[in-house]
DNA sequence: ACAAGAATTGCATCCGAAGTCAAAACTTTA
DNA sequence: TAAAGTTTTGACTTCGGATGCAATTCTTGT
């Protein structure tokens, strides 16, 4: 008796242990296995009696297919890799891919890279996971692609472009956009003298955006200009209009900076700090159109990424590789979108 | 001649678009397959003759073990599901968690929700994936939990604690903090009337905020105290500035704002609408030590969440429970640090 | 009612690595 | 040098679901 009853909780504990698989399913159901398999493939060849009778059984034991047990089968695990590099400055970036991505039944397996990550190690367990696709948003060398184009797994790479690779990228157009900025700053013929405040000697992003600008200022016969080079965070900002003022001796006409964290910090030490009006004293344009610049302490004139857009174009680009490896690659370049806010005089 | 190069290019093709699987390497090392899956065990019986061999077939065919496999016959996919509401408002969390989970080999599927998503099919998927743990910031109810109980999948919440619920979790103290927040601004003697910015209806934490400074209030004998309503964001706080101030005809001595986003809006909206001075005519706190707090323009008094700590913990926990199925559920509690800022009066 | 055709179902096999167990190879000891 | 003990290795099975193909059932037309 006891042991009749020992038995039968064991047994229900061995069954709550153990997944339910579709095996489980068919027994319960008195059909094949493969018939419970077809009633989850949309568009299989089932009768509606076999499938009402199918998930019947699937309520009644809480079957969930194995995920994992497909993606083996069929070589599709329907994740894709999401590459990341300093999350805490753009997360709305991500935060649009991950919902964009979810919304079309594609699973993210978040891959976040910092300074001390050990990126080969990383890239490695990307591709042990045999994920379907991988969406960078990091810088990746040449060497480190290469292992995705010979296993034929989609890459695309967000605001990074590489001229020489035919590799697949969305990108903001920041030569453009910074040439935009400059000549805003140009045009209200108060600015004589510029600083200009780049990012991290390693960002292909802060050069493109750097050389616009120095581009453009050079083309309309400025030469008034200060170099200053920051790590793209709002205390780097803080910290460069002491170089910046340590260098000329005094404030330019404007400052000129690689995006909007770093002006957000120029920005509040200009104003607490050294007391200046901005824009009176010191005009400023950022970039990027992160939340925080349009606060009216800020209201920071800027380009805006349209990040919506970019992510879509992203994961669209993405997903049609993965359906269609025959595509070939594909940059495709946004226009930034000026925020006209009140840093600049005119 | 022509047919010969085409169907070597073909096997070429062929040859890599396959992935090379243990029996490639088996078969190129002239040895069994089980020995090539030892090379890949840590701990395994394997003499240093054979590894040596293998790893150089390994070498030699590119050959990176398959985690899906892996993962379907150890039972052990090696990733956690990391679902979380609101990305953007705590992009620090997300980032924290990643990079420790990472550190110790372990990955993570990433589920954003919000207030369109489909919660009970994105966890749906998550059981699908067979992760090995959850790690949840995020609400679910307690039919959403019950699942992972039942499929002996460890769950950790961060920042949602269950008073019924036998569940783990890592919180910030956030009736304490409230608290302490509102003792410091009692204790200076200049605030008699108050007003009080709760967050979001359903969200547990504002509630509990919430709760905890008008408990304090109460005992502290204040009864002059006006209520309005946010969802967290800066926009939601320059608007409930407006009507703080509709509701009681003047503004109150000091705001209690349930998170940073929402004070900084306040703010914002006190001094450049109201054109009022902070704290000269209001005093102003927050919760959570967001970055911008720190930002000289606000330079806000909150009470920081201690962020670091509080991932560690649950990545801990998490993993501890997936490793030692039988520990019990736990909680923990984090005291929030204050960090005294220049929108309170003394 | 029956043949021909269409739709449905089940059997067997496969995906790629890991674990069990017995056979084989290597050590040690008497 | 043979026996006993230890380590290494390989054959085979397993995880859980998908799929080609043959067998079966259901339609339809006559």
């Amino acid at each position: 008796m006891v042991q009749r009853v020992l038995s039968s909780r064991d047994e229900r504990l061995a069954e709550s242990k153990r997944n339910v698989t579709s095996y489980d399913v068919a027994r319960h159901a008195g059909v094949s296995q493969s018939a419970v398999s077809r009633c989850f493939k949309p568009g299989a060849s089932v009768s509606e009696k076999m499938r009402a009778r199918v998930m019947k059984s699937v309520q009644a034991l809480g079957y969930q297919p194995n995920a994992i047990a497909r993606g083996l089968i069929t070589r599709r695990s329907n994740m894709v890799a999401v590459i990341v590099s300093n999350l805490n400055f753009y997360p709305e970036v991500l935060s649009q891919l991950s919902a964009r991505f979810m919304q079309r039944g594609v699973h993210v397996l978040l891959f976040t890279l910092d300074h001390e990550s050990d990126v080969a190690r990383t890239l490695e367990q990307v591709a042990q996971y045999r994920v379907d696709g991988v969406l960078a948003a990091a810088h990746l060398t040449r060497e480190q692609m290469a292992p995705f184009h010979q296993r034929n797994v989609p890459l695309v790479f967000y605001n990074r472009s590489y001229r020489d690779v035919p590799v697949s990228s969305v990108c903001c157009d920041q030569v453009q956009g910074e040439r935009v900025l400059v000549n805003l700053l140009a045009q209200s013929g108060r600015h004589q003298s510029y600083a200009l405040l780049s990012g991290p000697a390693d960002s292909v992003v802060s050069m493109q955006r750097t050389q616009g600008a120095i581009e453009r200022l050079h083309e309309l016969g400025i030469r008034d200009l200060t170099r200053v080079r920051g790590d793209y965070s709002y205390d780097s900002g803080r910290r460069a209009v002491h170089a910046i003022f340590e260098q000329r001796g005094a404030m330019p006409d404007a400052i000129v900076s690689a995006n909007d964290m770093m002006a957000l910090g120029c920005l509040d030490e200009l104003r607490h700090r050294f007391e200046l009006d901005v824009p009176g004293d010191v005009s400023l344009v950022g970039f990027d159109g992160v939340r925080a610049a349009h606060w009216s302490s800020f209201d920071l004139t800027t380009i805006r990424q349209p990040v919506e857009s970019m992510a879509e174009a992203a994961v669209t680009m993405l997903l049609e590789r993965i359906d269609n490896p025959g595509l070939p690659a594909e940059k495709r370049l946004f226009s930034g979108v000026l925020r006209r806010g009140a840093t600049l005089r005119h």
